[in-house]
DNA sequence: GTCTATAAGCAGATAGAC
DNA sequence: GTCTATCTGCTTATAGAC
């Protein structure tokens, strides 16, 4: 058996990073070659073309986005703690979300096969806090008022939209805000609570 | 007086709407030629190349953008009244925002000068949409404990990510969750104020 | 499995005629 | 102002040798 990353397996790699920095519409065949080290017919050779390197690339990084987020809100603590612990912990923020990212891309929405992994990631996730939330509303921890769906899509939408804004200024600073607005608003209504 | 649009003009609007659909790397000249009506010559006469009508394209978007916000601001009402009746204005929703999604542009990013109206204008948002939340804290409408800048820049993080959701969900469902899901934490939190 | 050759068509212009 | 010709290099492969 070997040990040492195949060509295949360094094709998706080299697949996912292009499409996190470039998008799929900015990202050629040739760019994943070079990067991959791998010339053009060993690429063929693996992959039927550049749409199904893409779909092993987005399912793989749709399903790590999925296990890390699980295994944050498997973590002890009550629904507040853990959802300031999601959005407060480390990312890349510059970089932007790897899948979020390609929801702007038209080739990508075009295409149902490469739309799908993208479209069930984020279902799965709203789904996910939308539990967390109502599990914070049943222990009495949140405000029964609040609709645990609609407080999910917000959640999520805050931290593609602070992606979003920090791009725009080149920093960090506005993701952070948007981060620390939210969870202010989630933590003032919460005191509603007595 | 020519009173029907001309070349130059129809160049500017069908940049403005492939930027849109399709963003900035996935957009060519000649497509652009095409959607107007003009031919190659006639593109290069008006323009330097693709860079120099991308700007025209999206500075004049964003002068648009910055109009319709400004009138949605300067309308009467509550702090959340006009807050609300920005979140909830009749949107393209599945689009998304035109200014927003060149933020996923490399290209757009790291050209200094096609970046700079971008980022000026959600600086201008993020400030604006500051002073409006400062003032109802001083009315009273709001808690004082809430940082205005934080919540501002959350408050455009929800749209700009719920764009991000509704495509991802192909539906505006989310979108509208969204919307709703931070309009009730702000008005759950304003049950705090007595 | 990997390499080179080949290819039709697009990207992004420039040059010069009209 | 607009048009056609021309150009270099990239895109996205396919074919077949090694």
């Amino acid at each position: 058996m070997k040990t040492s990353a195949n060509t295949s397996e360094r094709l998706i790699e080299s697949t996912r990073e292009l499409l996190w920095e470039r998008g799929y519409v900015g990202t050629s065949p040739k760019a994943i070659q070079q990067r991959a080290g791998a010339g053009q017919g060993s690429m063929y050779h693996h992959f039927d073309g550049k749409p199904a390197l893409a779909l092993a690339a987005i399912s793989r990084t749709a399903e790590e986005m999925r296990a890390a987020i699980d295994a944050q809100f498997a973590a002890p603590g009550t629904a507040v703690e853990r959802i300031s612990a999601y959005l407060r912990r480390e990312r890349d923020v510059l970089k932007g979300c790897p899948l979020g990212r390609l929801t702007q891309d038209p080739d990508v929405m075009a295409d149902a096969t490469l739309r799908r992994p993208v479209e069930e990631t984020f279902a799965w996730l709203r789904t996910r806090l939308t539990d967390v939330l109502a599990e914070g509303a049943a222990r009495g921890e949140l405000s029964g008022a609040l609709d645990p769906a609609a407080t999910a899509s917000a959640i999520v939408a805050v931290l593609q939209g602070g992606y979003v804004l920090a791009r725009a200024a080149n920093s960090t600073t506005p993701f952070t805000e948007a981060v620390n607005g939210a969870l202010g608003l989630l933590t003032a209504q919460a005191a509603t609570q007595d």
